[in-house]
DNA sequence: AGAGCAAAAAATGTATACAATATTGACGGG
DNA sequence: CCCGTCAATATTGTATACATTTTTTGCTCT
């Protein structure tokens, strides 16, 4: 139909979450009306919404911008995760798992260990893109069933996040395979219920996933990142 | 000076949790733009905010609504407030309090001593109200000092929710005695930095809280609330 | 009466014009 | 040569008009 505030908003957060705009780039509402044919009033709605939403910045009077994250934003960042997610896993295993779910999480595990045995299959890049994609449905998929929405919500905040920030960084197959062996783990641990064994198990994971992220030995943990990659693909 | 979006979101904010709107009630643009004077466009990009915090619904073509918020609904949250606010508290405690938001908290909770203490110098509705504005005040000047800004995001958003609940519970002034004295004891715990017993206790006040909050003996935890005063205070 | 339908009214979604403000670039003085 | 000032330009903020959709109203038929 012609939910154009739907439209825009959708690509606009493809774009951003793309990697369409370096850190602290300027987005200028007339020239994105202008390169997505629609016209201003939707585009700035759904600037202001993802302003809202923490994905951009804006004052009153200048552009909307792409925040500039730090290495300390992104810790930062990662300790809000844990907290949150380590909570929803903790109230899925308590509650148990529907069958659905079940059969989804599986899926998404079996997904995950074919792209970490069979490395060669793809490029390197590609490989990266496909497990970050599984990962984040899987992670998704595990708190969806918490049954607090309110939670989820605060969930969704911080986890989009990194999103936009997967392309600063770069991870070795071996660190892919240590996160699959974690996400069986967990995953064994919410089955038969073993609710603090999985949210603690999974507050390890992002702290390890946290700490990773951690570039060579830098001294300013508050200078602006570089970025590393540039993929295309949305898990949205 | 004629930023009528900041005034517009001020506006709207203020009457939502002042108790201007019944649970489920339509928000209608025209008739909001007439009232305060403004256009329909600030408004709307007001109620557009709104709703992606949170404190509205809103589905495309439709008005943007006053949700309803059941006793699970409640609970849900105060479970969100107790795991965020006391992560938030326990950095506070780790990093040790600045001189001067040592002062505003002393301030604040002394604030709150004179009332409970002299319970007749006010009618029992000025009072609660004063009570709960200090109150929110002193949380929030807590977590202010934890560091991590995207922590203090996700507080707001489940600190504030409450506050457009707050008009369909009473508190009698017992419960006040009780909450004035868990505040000096967090307080006392942040101080002296033993941080896991700060959390801790903090924890145990939301619960407090959220236990506090159950009407009586109710069959249907998700039938909406009914409410019971109408205060005219604003925090913010 | 009450349900179903159609027309009227009301309200939202979108585009666009204009005003207010911020940004850019050129110019001149220190 | 760098810095500040001022004009030119670009961009956002706001109002308003119109198209589209939802909601209400009134009527008919059972």
């Amino acid at each position: 139909m012609d939910d154009r505030n739907i439209q825009a908003y959708r690509l606009l957060k493809q774009k951003i979450f793309g990697g369409a705009f370096r850190m602290g780039e300027r987005l200028i509402e007339t020239r994105l009306a202008e390169e997505t044919g629609l016209s201003r009033t939707p585009i700035r709605a759904a600037l202001g919404r993802l302003a809202s939403e923490g994905f951009l910045e804006h004052e009153s009077g200048r552009s909307h911008r792409m925040p500039t994250y730090s290495v300390q934003d992104v810790q930062q960042i990662y300790n809000c995760r844990a907290l949150v997610e380590a909570e929803a896993v903790r109230l899925t295993a308590c509650n148990g798992l529907a069958h659905a779910a079940r059969l989804e999480l599986d899926a998404l595990v079996a997904g995950m260990g074919n792209l970490v045995d069979e490395p060669d299959e793809l490029a390197p890049d590609a490989l990266r893109q496909r497990f970050l994609v599984l990962n984040h449905r899987f992670h998704a998929a595990l708190y969806e069933a918490c049954g607090n929405p309110y939670l989820l919500r605060l969930i969704h905040q911080v986890t989009d996040l990194p999103l936009a920030l997967r392309n600063y960084f770069n991870f070795s197959s071996e660190q892919l395979q240590v996160a699959h062996s974690d996400h069986v783990r967990i995953l064994d641990a919410v089955k038969s219920g073993e609710s603090e064994r999985a949210a603690g198990l999974l507050r390890e994971h992002i702290w390890a996933a946290r700490d990773r992220m951690l570039p060579p030995p830098n001294d300013d943990l508050s200078k602006p990142l570089q970025r590393t990659m540039h993929p295309a693909v949305d898990p949205f």
